[in-house]
RNA sequence: GGUCCUAUAGCUCAACUGGAUAGAGCAGCUGCCUUCUAAGCAGCAGGUUUCAGGUUCGAGUCCUGAUGGGAUCACCA
């Protein structure tokens, strides 16, 4: 902010006028006063205590002296400690008022000519999204939202993983147990149907491995094992992977199917598209209810043979090495990893292959500065090792490669597993969480008057409110427990609180009769006024932190502590009924505040309703 | 076992990246609707920031070690 950067600029002055000594701006802490001291902005000088050899109350006084003297803003001071704590005059606050209550531009950064991609979502075609993916989505949309509006040129983009043995496994269920069940004729959404034969598949396989542990192949087998302490459950868990790929016959059945789809047989490919048609018709429904959408999807059905021409060139230019039986690895034992492999010997590639083939596509298509990838964090080491992959091929954008790791959503009865029964599926969390609006609005909302489609969109706003802030306010980075009861809750640190700030907000807007006057007639700004002035204020660097950290939750608990002092000056001060200069004032404060709100808002992806 | 992440009130999360007396919400207990929406406001209670050392004007934050929890260490994606 200017006024941080102009303190700075004449502490750095007074110091070498007064002591000669130069000092870095950046290494002054200047920032909004603690609220039980007097003042609005506090100067910390501590660090420069050792360099001029003077008591901390001595250096207080000088600065702040010099501080008065110098930033116009600056109405008194006073110190505590090695703090210098600043009062702005009335006159500055007045006028931040009047410059940014129609200004659309305030809280963005003009445009920086740099792009940057962001890929998330990225989901399996074999099911229906579920918690994970709303946590990851919310997080990819927010973060382009907010890159956006410091001023990149983003893309977002998701990967569609639509091959592979998961996809068969549904296929072949539903060619065997289907019976020609299509979504029309089932009235089922298309990744619901898709995925229930996918968890078919899984039962079935199971009955099958069952059967089979009971066998005279299965006893030779436990027999034989070399950890005779495991216990025969044990070791029959840890068996079928590859009970699968060596005995099952229903695993023969999915990877012939899969060999097919790799040579084009046609039936195959046929049931493939149908099949991942409906799932793509259920996603989008689900995409549209998140009001989420992309500028371009990568299927992985066209760019999973990308990245085998680049290694081979890695191999020419020595970055890659090849070993005696024709597969190609790296090697990053020098930068505390391992080897990797890149191609198999057969020739075919791996995960990595594709995602170095898919980064060097990505950067021809759109000559992007940056990309960011919304992955949990269960894939950290894939990516540092990504990441040096493209550092050592010289890549241009290497140096703009982040990876937004996640931590896992889990439940209060512990972490969500797909084959336990766990796991909780996207679309049945929005529908309660907007029936729980519904319920909750019906019986303490203020509706009367609105046509039902009305209302309808308004439980909407308010229920994705609900879920969509329970989730983001919580830092990414951190695993977090989801508490569906609380997801629901309406009331303390929860999206439909602060909306209900900017209710009250626009619900005085609507009773206000007449023009306002001027603002800057208003004498004396009372302690509430004040702490929501100082805290719009910050606004614009809450904004540039959470883009600098790729981090949505820094915005979602700024706008509760903005919401939460609304609230209380609403509660302590009239508007409507105030004297006709606090009127002016007041009204046009609740209205620089509904835009921040609004504004803020719409970067965590959460709609505001006008009533509630 | 190697590597990485993590530990803050009964529960879920904050703490401006080293600054002042560690803050909110939920749950519990008290008050406040004939004044602009009570999905609100005010208050009470709840803490040796897992433990042991260290660095300095100053540590929840940085360093070392221990302990608990998690992830990862596939020619799976």
């Amino acid at each position: 902010m200017q006024l941080f950067d102009k303190i700075r600029t004449e502490i750095v002055n007074a110091t070498k006028r007064q002591f000669g000594s130069s000092i870095e701006p950046g290494s002054i802490p200047v920032g909004p006063t603690k609220k039980e001291f007097e003042g609005d902005m506090t100067v910390v000088i501590f660090p420069l205590v050792k360099l001029l050899r003077k008591s901390p109350v001595e250096i207080g006084h000088l600065f702040g002296e010099h501080l008065q003297k110098h930033v116009a803003a600056i109405e008194s001071f006073n110190v505590v400690q090695g703090f210098i704590n600043l009062t702005l005059t009335e006159t500055f606050w007045k006028q931040f008022l009047k410059d940014n209550v129609h200004n659309d531009q305030f809280g963005r950064a003009p445009k920086n000519g740099e792009k940057v991609m962001i890929e998330f979502s990225s989901p399996n075609t074999n099911k229906p999204l579920h918690l994970g993916h709303i946590r990851n989505i919310l997080l990819g949309w927010s973060c382009s939202k907010i890159l956006e509006c410091v001023g990149y040129e983003v893309v977002k983009v998701q990967v569609i993983n639509d091959r592979g043995i998961a996809i068969c496994k549904s296929m072949l269920a539903w060619q065997r147990y289907g019976n020609g069940e299509t979504p029309e004729s089932s009235g089922k959404k298309g990744d619901h149907l898709v995925g229930e034969y996918y968890v078919k598949f899984e039962k079935v396989f199971v009955e099958e491995y069952e059967a089979w542990q009971k066998g005279e192949a299965a006893g030779a087998l436990f027999d034989e094992r070399k950890d005779k302490s495991q216990s025969r459950d044990d070791f029959f868990k840890a068996y079928k992977n590859k009970y699968f790929n060596e005995y099952s016959a229903l695993g023969e059945a999915a990877r012939e199917m899969l060999i097919k789809w790799e040579n084009n047989d046609e039936e195959v490919k046929s049931l493939w598209s149908t099949m991942n048609g409906w799932v793509y018709s259920g996603f989008d429904a689900t995409y549209d209810r998140l009001g989420v959408n992309f500028d371009k999807l990568y299927y992985e059905s066209d760019t999973w043979k990308l990245g085998k021409d680049e290694v081979l060139e890695g191999v020419r230019k020595n970055v890659f090495f090849k070993k005696e039986d024709g597969s190609i690895w790296v090697d990053l034992s020098t930068l505390g990893m391992d080897e990797k492999i890149l191609l198999r010997a057969d020739g075919t590639s791996v995960y990595m292959t594709q995602d170095i083939g898919t980064a060097m596509s990505r950067y021809r298509d759109y000559g992007i500065d940056h990309m960011v990838y919304v992955v949990a964090d269960e894939q950290n080491y894939h990516f540092k090792v990504l990441f040096q992959i493209l550092e050592l091929l010289e890549e241009p954008y290497a140096e703009g490669l982040y990876h937004l790791a996640y931590g896992m959503v889990d439940l209060p009865s512990g972490k969500m597993k797909s084959r336990e029964g766990t796991v909780v599926d996207a679309d049945d969390l929005i529908d309660d969480v907007i029936a729980e609006a519904k319920k909750v609005a019906s019986e303490r909302g203020d509706l009367e008057g609105l046509t039902e489609a009305e209302k309808d969109e308004i439980f909407r706003r308010i229920g994705m409110a609900a879920l969509k802030y329970f989730i983001l306010k919580v830092n990414p980075q951190k695993r977090m427990t989801f508490d569906p009861e609380a997801s629901v809750d309406m009331q303390g640190t929860t999206g439909p609180y602060i909306q209900n700030a900017y209710v009250r907000i626009r619900s005085i807007g609507r009773k206000l009769e007449g023009a306002i006057g001027d603002p800057a007639d208003y004498e004396g700004i009372a302690d509430s006024e004040k702490t929501l002035l100082l805290q719009l204020f910050l606004y614009p660097e809450v904004v540039k932190k959470a883009a600098a950290d790729y981090d949505p939750s820094g915005i979602a608990n700024y706008l509760y502590d903005l919401a939460k002092n609304y609230h209380r000056f609403y509660h302590d001060l009239p508007i409507l009924n105030a004297d006709d200069g606090a009127k002016s004032f007041r009204i046009t404060l609740n209205q620089l505040v509904a835009n921040v709100l609004t504004h803020g808002m719409d970067l965590l992806g959460i709609e505001m309703p006008d009533r509630m």
